[in-house]
DNA sequence: ATTTGAATACGAAATAATTCGTACATATAA
DNA sequence: TTATATGTACGAATTATTTCGTATTCAAAT
């Protein structure tokens, strides 16, 4: 049993994208690259701190202005949450998960390359 | 602007996924289905009651017991479902998602079969 | 030194989602 | 007919999540 296995919730999970990306992060860096939510800023402090107290981030207070950086593994949450999804939504078939991704306007020519690419690899361990 | 862009919640998608399987669902037959959820029989009949005023699910009232059927369209959901998960998740990549997807233990060697022909044929689009 | 701006802390309201108890109706079996 | 089993209706408690207001601290500029 590991120590993070709660899921974060939707808002979590947009924080831990920009911390993801940015790797350390003031509650101000996040707030503002959030611009889409017009969200005050006190919530995200708020929701940032939460975080902090469910083990999700982690913080460095010794400024008067806090850094932040993730302890959830981005790989690792990103697999929890697919396999989630293919167990919820998909009736546990990976491969139809795959082709919904597929036939949708976000895979361009060069991500169906990588795919490829990427199946000749693993295929190799059949 | 469609009449149901509202996205089902957790339990609402796991009510929907027995009612794809099975078309026409009572009550009861949803609830038995979710067996591993130990949560009482009132609690699956309200979130159906739900559903319902939601206009998730239609129901024939004409019986004593109703009986429900699902009025989301799966495919549609999932797709949905998938890109939210591209743009939340994998920060718009879809071939994150997809290797992601196969990287893991649900991905058979009968699926990856299915995908390389999926990919042959989308690829004629190019 | 005082003001101003930018931070954190934190309680608490607002909202959303889930769960269940209880009342009542109806069918079926005894 | 009466009792029992199985249904629906629905209010309300509980729990989870999000949002924000206000107090306070600290640093920098005036």
């Amino acid at each position: 049993m590991s120590i993070n296995n709660s899921k974060p919730t939707e808002s979590e999970l947009e924080i831990l994208q920009v911390l993801w990306q940015k790797e350390r992060c003031t509650v101000r860096d996040v707030h503002e690259t959030l611009a889409k939510k017009d969200a005050g800023y006190t919530t995200t402090l708020k929701l940032m701190q939460i975080m902090h107290e469910k083990g999700l981030v982690e913080r460095d207070t010794t400024a008067k202005t806090h850094v932040y950086k993730a302890l959830l593994n981005q790989e690792k949450t990103q697999q929890q949450l697919v396999n989630k999804m293919i167990d919820n939504v998909f009736n546990g078939s990976a491969a139809r998960l795959v082709m919904q991704a597929l036939g949708n306007q976000s895979a361009s020519k060069e991500e169906i390359e990588l795919i490829k690419d990427y199946l000749e690899k693993i295929e190799g361990k059949y």
